[in-house]
DNA sequence: TTCGAAGCCTAGTAATACAAGGCATGGAAG
DNA sequence: CTTCCATGCCTTGTATTACTAGGCTTCGAA
């Protein structure tokens, strides 16, 4: 579950590849997660619909070799600068997050 | 929005402070994420509830020498153990986000 | 011809953090 | 004395969101 930050991930995936058509996408993120992130179409295609609609990422219909269809994404302008501060915002997060695991101080910081 | 994670968050937060009634576990999450999540009551109670409910948690009625009410929570065993596999996944969530986020190999890794 | 993989899509569902409210008490300020 | 803020607890409703479970088409292999 990866709630909240499916954007940022779908936005680092296109960012990294170029473009890609929704399948590819979600290899692409199986593959650079290290397996971890193998979403099904049902997350993804609607988050693509989403991004798109917000304007942050746009498509073009082409036809393969194999002659089938495909729906190729790439980032806006927008997309871009979208995902610049999607990642300032999650290494705040994940910091704030570290600071709650990590700190074994009960009260104030010592000396 | 830190959706999936409140409950390492509220758990890691009880296992520092040792024991806390609700309003403190709110100001402990606070001081110890440097400021960044400051939750509102109505995400802490039902979380407090819920992990309760759980049984991560118990609590007890007490007394403060102001003569207020409070419920003082703690982890139970099954809680901390909960809190270790939390950290776990954690640890391969925010891996899997850097090496989406962070690598720029385009294809294979090369040698 | 039959089946799986590629490739797209949608409608519905469950979970969840949060907003917005309510209620009570103690102490300080007026 | 009253008024207000901080402390301290709680619940109901809501929007978001990822996901389940379906459906549709075409290609290629068995």
């Amino acid at each position: 579950m990866l709630k909240g930050h499916l954007d940022m991930i779908v936005l680092a995936a296109l960012a990294a590849a170029g473009s890609a058509h929704g399948y590819a996408v979600i290899e692409e993120i199986k593959r650079r997660s290290g397996g971890a992130f193998d979403l099904p179409e049902g997350t993804i295609y609607p988050a693509l619909h989403r991004l798109e609609q917000a304007g942050l990422l746009k498509s073009t219909w082409t036809t393969a070799d194999s002659g089938r269809r495909r729906r190729v994404y790439s980032l806006t302008r927008t997309g871009t600068r979208a995902l610049v501060e999607r990642r300032a915002v999650w290494k705040q997060f994940s910091d704030a997050i570290g600071g709650l695991l990590g700190g074994n101080r009960p009260r104030e910081t010592p000396a």
